[in-house]
DNA sequence: CAGGAGATTTTACGGGTGTTAAAATTTGTT
DNA sequence: AACAAATTTTAACACCCGTAAAATCTCCTG
């Protein structure tokens, strides 16, 4: 390292005394060559600078080392913690992960996609909008790159990795139920599938514990949803329109908001006595530990989601074939005991 | 659209019945070709599929459109919000922005740096880890690519944005004793240039006032600071040991941490009668305004550093030039006042 | 209608690496 | 030592587009 600058495969051909196709070989694959030649390549490394042009590699290969990453919202924190890990396990991998968020925004999440499919990646993860989404834009980029799809359930590209709502919400809804009143669910508009799945979800673990189910649509759109979470929660405690002390919310950031709002109006939220409120989210967002009271929730298994969305996309991608039947795996919650509800 | 694929510009080029160099000058610059030419493309356009291939592209170029982003930790909201705004400004110019975080760990850092450079990038903005930089890297990545740096004032690159924490400090340390006992300053080891500024920024201001300067630095490390704010916060609070009933955190996600800590322990956080402690924090982080209650604090021109930064670079793109003075730009911050102190 | 500026086309080359086929060399085995 | 197998070398083409220079065309002006 540190050494002169090499300008081109040729020239550090050259000074290693080894052939480019060679070289060209290790570069793709170090272990494809002799012990003998390895070592001497990685002693010219050492002191020499060079690295292959990724340009003029990626060019001529058919299949690309790129993985490319799309997600709604990379201010989420949510997304921003399983793209690091997603990215950590691609570069583990030798692949070279490249990250586009939509910010929200379906033009911006169209362009993301243009660009992407013209870098030709290997494959792709991708969580769409959801509702904003240009379906037919996400189809189509899916029937020319190994997508799989998580978080947000779009029925395209070979796989969906996601949370079990199902399962999350109804043991979220049992607990709220045998150990206080039963919940009233707080949504905002679903901006994707998975706050209908939640809302369902909701309904039906009602309805099979024999409650009457309340569900509370407020308005609001966009991507901040503390915001929204804030102030309407504000609206529905003043106005007294709260038909439950214990309040279900569509997911953590609206909780971390109704928390808020609750706090500045005065309600004791918690499950303890001098308690007005039981407040309780769900994906165990890594804010919600910080509110206050911390907030009871169920975890989305984060690792489990990026381990599994990669593992099948490698899969994907080395098999060539796709599975017939498209897979979908969702994973089960857990509760998260905290002292809000 | 829809129509045919297209392989190359070669066959493009047929299909439009123009030469493949004008089309080549067409993608370049939409502009530099006349009416009639540009009508004939854009209309193939809409009837075949096609997009010049990159890697192809930025071979050649011997200046690419690419602008390579570099932060310390994409999963602080900051950041995030800060990349989003870039991003932005660089698709309206014409660039692609291509992100990169080194989650707080110096070898990813400078595999970001290292492979941002292979992508021989037009100009990169780069928000440096700071105190756990490879300090030699980043000098030689910056003297190769024309760099702006921003938040984190490490001294290499063509400029420097950032927030002027003297100001901003002392605005705050000001406003809290003037409205009540003088402030303690909270801190952990700092991990950039900022943390330090800030601690002198703080026992100056202290000084000025006729006050006794009073800093505890708690221990923690890494970048989960909500974490060290809450835990170390509850110790001090546990053990009798704040000095002050006023708490000056060196940045929000530190103050979330210590109001979530404040709370869990019984005390009421605010200026109010009634209440035990104020706390105030730094940055107006996108999650201060949900705390319980919410946090005074200092904001950081996030819209103004973002714009600044870009328009340097860019100016430094199209002049080639560097200007032989590093430009050094630092923005006030505006007291932000809720309800914790 | 000639002249000329500016736009466009033609032609040709270059960039850095992937890839292949055949020839040459090295390695390991008997 | 001889031979088969594995590896490397040589040589050459491919990939797709940028770019430069020269030739040609278009359009406007006088």
């Amino acid at each position: 390292m540190g050494g002169r600058k090499i300008k081109n495969m040729e020239e550090f051909a050259k000074v290693c005394e080894i052939s480019r196709p060679t070289l060209s070989k290790y570069f793709n694959n170090p272990q494809s060559v002799r012990n003998t030649t390895r070592t001497k390549i990685e002693a010219a490394l050492e002191e020499f600078d060079y690295r292959p042009n990724i340009f003029a590699i990626n060019q001529n290969r058919k299949l690309t080392k790129t993985i490319g990453i799309l997600v709604p919202y990379l201010a989420d924190p949510f997304f921003a913690e399983l793209v690091r890990m997603i990215e950590r396990l691609c570069i583990a991998t030798g692949y070279w992960p490249i990250v586009f968020s939509a910010h929200g925004d379906q033009e911006l999440e169209n362009n993301a996609l243009s660009t992407l499919q013209s870098l030709r990646p290997a494959g792709a993860l991708i969580a769409p909008l959801g509702r904003r989404s240009d379906f037919n834009a996400v189809r189509r980029f899916a029937e020319e790159v190994p997508t799989v799809v998580f978080d947000s359930h779009v029925d395209v590209g070979q796989a969906f990795v996601g949370s079990n709502n199902f399962q999350s919400i109804g043991l979220m809804v049992d607990y709220l139920c045998r150990s206080g009143e039963p919940p009233c669910f707080f949504e905002m508009p679903p901006v994707n599938p998975n706050a209908n799945k939640r809302r369902e979800a909701y309904i039906q673990s009602m309805e099979r514990l024999g409650h009457d189910p309340k569900v509370l649509q407020v308005n609001g759109s966009g991507w901040e949803f503390e915001r929204i979470g804030m102030e309407e929660g504000e609206r529905l405690i003043i106005s007294r329109a709260l038909p439950s002390n214990t309040v279900l919310c569509s997911n953590d950031r609206l909780a971390v908001g109704f928390v808020a709002a609750a706090y500045q109006n005065g309600l004791r939220v918690g499950r303890g006595p001098g308690c007005a409120l039981r407040v309780a989210g769900h994906d165990n967002h890594p804010w919600s530990q910080f509110t206050s009271p911390p907030l009871t929730t169920v975890s989305q298994d984060y690792t489990a989601i990026a381990e599994r969305s990669i593992s099948i996309l490698f899969n994907l991608i080395h098999e060539g074939s796709l599975p017939e039947d498209r897979q979908v795996i969702l994973f089960d919650g857990k509760l998260v005991l905290r002292s809000s509800a």
